[in-house]
RNA sequence: UGCGGGGUGGAGCAGUGGUAGCUCGUUGGGCUCAUAACCCAAAGGUCGGAGGUUCGAAUCCUCCCUCCGCUACCA
C-alpha cells in the first residue's frame, strides 16, 4: 500500500432533526473513533472531522410542526448530539455544523467554482407546488389515492400498501401533507451535476483501482455505474439552506447532498488554517466512515463533485457498515424504537465503554446485526467483567499483596513464559492487521485474546501456590502478568478508552505508543502501582429487565398512537355518492400472486359477470379460506393492471387500528349483485 | 420489478474446492489469587432449499425461499 504522510478521517454528518442512538454509534462513529485513536497512537498526523448536517426539508417541517424556526431545531440537536459524542469519547478534532458562516462561504464558493467552469447543466421542470404553504413539494410530501390498490394514504413516490412505485402525477386526489391543500404544477429551474459525464472515470477509479473496498460498497457502486448515471439536481426550492449564489436564483438553495459533504471541507477549514494540506495533497489519505444508506453519495456523487472541482483529493476507502437492529426490529426515530445515547448514560452512568465494546463486538460490518439487552448483559458480564476485568484485578491484587505494589524483577524464564511473552507481539500484529483492514470486530477479539492469554497464564503458573515454595519464581510470574496488563492499555485503548484510562492510573503509567505493544519491559522493576478498583461491574437482571420493559411500553404506546380514529372527510354530494357502484359478490377462486407478499388474485361472481380482482389482502387471508365468502365490492372502478393482471374493481375492506384488513360481508346472505346504498 | 449485501452448531461471527473453526452460552471436571470470576474437557452443525459441475462443494453454476438496503427531490 502507498505510504501516506497524513490522514483525513470523516464521519457521516448526523442529520440534526433528532437525537443520536446506538445505530449511529455502531455503524459509523465507534468504528471511526477506533480507527482514529489507533492512528493517533501510531503517531500519525491525523484529523477526525464531523459535524451536524442542518439543512433539508425534514428540518423545516419539524420547525413548522413545532412552531419554531429551523435554526432553533438544529441548535437543539446540534448541542445535544455534540454532547453525546463527547460523553462517549468519540474524539473528533472538530464537531462543526453546516449552518456556520464558514460553511456557507465554502459551499457557495464550491458551487460558484463549478458554475463558472461550466460544470453544471440547467433544466426547467414542472413540479407540484403547495400554494398555501408556499413551497415546492418533494414526492414524499404528496399523498393521495393509489391508482392501483385504492389505498388513500399512498405517497408521491410509492404506495406502501401494494408496494407499487409511483410518481406524484399518478395519484388520484393529490394533497400536500404539509398544509393539506391541493398542489398545483409549476415550472422551476434547477442546476444539475452531469454524473453521466464522469461515468467512465468512476468506472476506472472504483471498479479497477479500488477492488479492495468492502464487498457491500463495491457491489453497490458497480450496480449504480452499470445502470448508467444521470444528471443529478444540486439545487432545491427552499428557503432553508445555502442560497444558490448566482443571479436569478432567489428562493433556491443548494440541495443538502451537495451541501453536506462540503461540510467536511468547511469543518476542516474551521479547525486549521492548514486545511488545504489535508484536502489537496495527494499524500493525504482520506477515509469516509458512513452507513450503507450513504454509499452512493460518498462513492459516486461527492467524488464526482471533487473531481469536477479538480484540486481536491479523493477518498482512498469508504468502509460503510450495514444497519443495527434493536431487539429484532428496525431502529426508528419516529417510532421511538431506539436506545438513545443521552438516555443510556442516565441509566448506565460511567458505562460508556460497555456500550462501545458491545457495539464493536457486534458491529454490523458484513450484514445487519441485532442489538439485544440480553446480549449486552452477557458481553458485559462474561467478557468485560469475567475475562478482562478479572485478569487485571487478580494481577494487581496479587502484586499489592506480595510486593506492596512494587513491580518485581523478572528472573529466569521457562519455556511457557517465553511463549507467552512471544504471543504478546503476535496479538499486537493481528490486531493491527485487522484494524488496517477496517475489521474492527476481529481486531477487538484479538485484543481481548491478550486478556484471555493472561488468565490462562496465571492458571498455568499458579503463583498463589508457588509462593509457598519458590518466591523468586513468583516474581517472574508476576512481572510477566504485569507486562501483559501494560500491553492491554495499548491494544484496547482504541476500543475502550475510558477503562484503559482507569487501568493506566492503577498502573501509574501514561498513554503509550501503539508500537510499544509487544514490548515486555513496559513496567520497570521497582515501579510502584496504585490500589485498583473495579474496571467493570456485573449488570444484574433487574437492570436489563427495566430496559426491556421500557421498550415494551414504547411498543404499546405506538399501537395506541396508531389507533387514533381518522378525521371525517369533506362532504360529498348525493350525486357523487351514487356514482359509486357498490354491490355484493361472492369469491369463487383465490390464489396468491407469485412473488408478492400482499396480493391475492380473486375470481368473483358479481351477479353481472364473473371477473378478476387483485386485492392486497394476502397477509390477512389464506386463499383457501375465503372461497365462497360473500363480500362487498366497488364494481365500477376503472380497471387497472396490477402485476400484469387486469383487476376490475375493488374489494371493500375495513382497516383496523393495527392495519389489519377485515372483509365487509353482508350480515345475512343476499343474492350476488345486490346494490349497497 | 431491477440491482447490491446477507442466510454456517442455542446466540454472535470466521471460513471462496481437499477431514467444518472462533467467542459466548450449555454439561462434566479442576483451581481458589480474583467481581461464583479463572483453567481444562465434552456435547452440539445434513453450512436457507432443490438441482448441476467435480475424484471431491459451505466454497463454482442454475433455479427457488427468506432478511436488509438502494432504485436517483426519502439525508
Amino acid at each position: 500500500m502507498k505510504n501516506y504522510k497524513r490522514y483525513l478521517i470523516t464521519s457521516a454528518l448526523p442529520y440534526a432533526n433528532g437525537p443520536l442512538h446506538i445505530g449511529h454509534l455502531a455503524g459509523v462513529y465507534v468504528p471511526s473513533d477506533i480507527y482514529t485513536r489507533y492512528l493517533r497512537m501510531k503517531g500519525a498526523d491525523v484529523i477526525s472531522i464531523c459535524g451536524s448536517d442542518e439543512h433539508g426539508v425534514p428540518i423545516t417541517l419539524k420547525a413548522r410542526n413545532e412552531g419554531i424556526t429551523p435554526q432553533e431545531v438544529v441548535d437543539r440537536y446540534h448541542s445535544l448530539n455534540k454532547k453525546a459524542f463527547e460523553d462517549f469519547g468519540i474524539s473528533f478534532d472538530i464537531y462543526s455544523r453546516t449552518s456556520n458562516k464558514i460553511h456557507y462561504d465554502t459551499a457557495s464558493e464550491f458551487f460558484l467554482n463549478l458554475y463558472n467552469k461550466g460544470e453544471f447543466t440547467e433544466k426547467t421542470t414542472e413540479q407540484y407546488y403547495d400554494e398555501e404553504a408556499g413551497c415546492f413539494l418533494a414526492d414524499r410530501y404528496i399523498m393521495g389515492t393509489c391508482p392501483y390498490c385504492g389505498n388513500e394514504n399512498a405517497y408521491g413516490d410509492q404506495c406502501e400498501k401494494c408496494g407499487t412505485s409511483l410518481s406524484p402525477n399518478d395519484l388520484i386526489n393529490p394533497h400536500s401533507t404539509i398544509s393539506g391543500s391541493k398542489p398545483v404544477l409549476r415550472e422551476t429551474l434547477h442546476w444539475y451535476l452531469p454524473l453521466d459525464k464522469y461515468e467512465g472515470w468512476l468506472k476506472k477509479w472504483i471498479l479497477e483501482d479500488h477492488k479492495e473496498w468492502k464487498t457491500n460498497v463495491y457491489g453497490q457502486c458497480k450496480s449504480w455505474i452499470d445502470q448508467g448515471l444521470q444528471p443529478r439536481a444540486v439545487s432545491r426550492d427552499l428557503d432553508w439552506g445555502v442560497p444558490v449564489p448566482v443571479e436569478g436564483a432567489k428562493g433556491k438553495v443548494l440541495y443538502v447532498w451537495f451541501d453536506a459533504p462540503i461540510g467536511y471541507i468547511s469543518a476542516t477549514k474551521e479547525l486549521t488554517p492548514e486545511w488545504e494540506k489535508y484536502w489537496k495533497d495527494p499524500e493525504t489519505r482520506m477515509i469516509h466512515f458512513i452507513g450503507k444508506d450513504n454509499i452512493v453519495f460518498h462513492c459516486i456523487i461527492f467524488p464526482a463533485m471533487l473531481k469536477a472541482e479538480g484540486s481536491f483529493i479523493l477518498p482512498d476507502n469508504v468502509p460503510a457498515n450495514e444497519f443495527l437492529n434493536l431487539e429484532n426490529d428496525k431502529i426508528s426515530t419516529s417510532r421511538n424504537w431506539a436506545v438513545w445515547l443521552h438516555e443510556y448514560l442516565e441509566d448506565f452512568p460511567g458505562k460508556q465503554d460497555v456500550l462501545r465494546y458491545t457495539l464493536c463486538a457486534n458491529a454490523p460490518e458484513t450484514k445487519d446485526n441485532d442489538f439485544t439487552w440480553k446480549d449486552f448483559q452477557a458481553r458485559n458480564n462474561n467478557e468485560l467483567v469475567a475475562i478482562l476485568g478479572n485478569f487485571v484485578n487478580r494481577t494487581l491484587v496479587l502484586t499489592n499483596n506480595y510486593y506492596n505494589g512494587s513491580v518485581p524483577e523478572r528472573g529466569v524464564t521457562d519455556e511457557n513464559d517465553n511463549s507467552v511473552l512471544a504471543e504478546i507481539s503476535v496479538i499486537k500484529e493481528k490486531a493491527e492487521n485487522s484494524l488496517e483492514a477496517f475489521r474492527f470486530r476481529e481486531a477487538l477479539k484479538e485484543a481481548m485474546n491478550l486478556a484471555r492469554l493472561g488468565n490462562k497464564y496465571l492458571a498455568d503458573a499458579e503463583p498463589w501456590k508457588v509462593v509457598k515454595t519458590d518466591t523468586e519464581r513468583v516474581k517472574t510470574i508476576m512481572n510477566i502478568a504485569l507486562q501483559i496488563t501494560a500491553n492491554l492499555t495499548i491494544v484496547l485503548e482504541p476500543f475502550i478508552p475510558f477503562s484503559m484510562d482507569k487501568l493506566r492510573k492503577w498502573l501509574n503509567i501514561d498513554l503509550l505508543n501503539w508500537d510499544d505493544a509487544g514490548r515486555i519491559d513496559l513496567l520497570k522493576p521497582g515501579h510502584l502501582i496504585n490500589k485498583p478498583g473495579l474496571m467493570f461491574e456485573k449488570i444484574e437482571n433487574e437492570e436489563i429487565d427495566r430496559q426491556i420493559a421500557k421498550l415494551e411500553s414504547t411498543k404499546k404506546a405506538n399501537v395506541t398512537a396508531a389507533a387514533k380514529i381518522l378525521p371525517s372527510k369533506d362532504p360529498v354530494s348525493f350525486d357523487d355518492f351514487t356514482k359509486v357502484d357498490i354491490r355484493t359478490a361472492t369469491i369463487l377462486e383465490a390464489e396468491k400472486v407469485p412473488k408478492t407478499t400482499k396480493l391475492l388474485k380473486l375470481k368473483i361472481d358479481t351477479g353481472l359477470d364473473v371477473r378478476t380482482i387483485v386485492s392486497g389482502i394476502a397477509e390477512y387471508y389464506e386463499p383457501e379460506s375465503i372461497i365462497g365468502k360473500q363480500i362487498s365490492i366497488v364494481a365500477n372502478l376503472e380497471p387497472r393492471k396490477i402485476r400484469g393482471i387486469e383487476s376490475k374493481g375493488m374489494i371493500l375492506m375495513a382497516e383496523d387500528k393495527d392495519g389489519k384488513l377485515v372483509m365487509v360481508t353482508p350480515a345475512d346472505k343476499v343474492s350476488n349483485g345486490s346494490s349497497i346504498k
